[in-house]
DNA sequence: AAAGTCTTAAACACCT
DNA sequence: AAGGTGTTTAAGACTT
């Protein structure tokens, strides 16, 4: 079944401009019962194995998964369905009081697409060491590219590629990239496709558990190093910082094809109903993110900068042009 | 100060 | 056989 939904462009989210009503055309089948936000996200499977489960994680699947299912048609171009069926949130989200203090309003700038070396124009000079854990490279690496999953070289490449320090640093780090694959849970080994297959060892994925948590390390760095060096306010110079300050532009609202998937009763029913929470999703298409609303809802600043802060860890994450 | 995390180094086995 | 890959251990630095 399909219906049909407005969406907001986060690439230019101004408070000014967007507070109040919106628009928006009726669209119950991803309207929540409490008229919560949501947006599609990138992929990622849920709940986390009964091991994993933290309150963390908690909150995130408490709070995803009516959203999850339902698809954006038009938007997943190139991923498979199974794909699509893994539309699910950023747990670090959906508690407001947690993203204070907040940035100026920024931007998006997308990414652009097919070009390694962007980022490694956009970095300090290859002397300064990021400030990213093994563990976050590996992450970003792999959310960076297309399949979600890389052979150990494909890593090495592209942190090299876009953290210019360790092209010239001696090679001990590969040692410890792959000493974070091995040891870390966040990361699984998948036998690559004998049929297909081309160079040595493993393809290397990223365990969907684990994401909230990777999501969050790189959330909590980049707000980190944000807020404490003028590093990552020079957008000429830091792929996480392609937020300009400009707040000019206008929302302008676009229509999107839904797809529902078939619904559990028992999810009909948001659990979060009365829970303060709110929902955020959103996914990429051709050169702007967009923001799904469901009727009467209000957009206000709060809401843009939690948008923004979302929209900044998922570009850290490399990987909100693959959404 | 203690515990936990991360980085780095090293050794070794396995695979291509 | 050589080199890449994957695993494991250990130690020190750093953070919480």
């Amino acid at each position: 079944m399909e219906n049909s939904s407005h969406t907001l462009p986060l690439s230019c989210p101004s408070p000014a401009t967007i507070r109040g009503p919106l628009p928006l055309s009726s669209s119950p089948q991803h309207t929540s019962s409490n008229g919560r936000i949501s947006l599609p996200l990138s992929p990622i499977s849920f709940p986390p194995s009964p091991a994993s489960f933290s309150p963390a994680t908690a909150e995130s699947v408490h709070s995803c998964s009516p959203l999850s299912h339902f698809t954006v048609s038009h938007c997943l171009e190139g991923q498979s369905l199974a794909d699509q069926d893994d539309l699910t949130c950023l747990n670090w989200l959906h508690q407001r009081g947690d993203l204070l203090p907040l940035q100026p309003l920024t931007k998006m700038t997308p990414l652009p697409q097919q070009e390694p070396s962007v980022a490694s124009q956009l970095l300090p000079a290859a002397s300064s060491k990021p400030p990213y854990s093994f563990s976050s490279l590996i992450f970003m690496a792999i959310e960076d590219s297309p399949q979600k999953r890389l052979p150990v070289k494909d890593i090495y490449e592209w942190i090299v590629n876009n953290f210019p320090y360790y092209r010239t640093a001696t090679g001990g780090w590969r040692n410890s990239v792959r000493h974070n694959l091995s040891l870390s849970k966040s990361f699984r080994r998948i036998q690559r496709d004998k049929s297909q297959s081309v160079g040595k060892g493993s393809l290397w994925c990223v365990c969907p558990e684990y994401r909230p948590a990777l999501l969050e390390v790189l959330r909590k760095t980049h707000s980190y190093h944000s807020n404490n060096s003028n590093l990552l306010h020079k957008p000429a110079e830091n792929p996480l910082c392609l937020l300009t300050p400009d707040h000019e532009e206008l929302v302008t609202m676009e229509s999107v094809e839904y797809q529902q998937e078939e619904v559990c009763e028992d999810m009909e029913k948001d659990p979060l109903s009365d829970s303060g929470y709110i929902e955020l999703h959103y996914y990429e298409s051709q050169q702007y993110q967009y923001l799904v609303l469901p009727d009467d809802t209000e957009l206000d600043l709060e809401t843009v900068e939690i948008l923004q802060l979302d929209a900044e860890a998922q570009e850290a994450a490399g990987s909100l042009l693959d959404l």
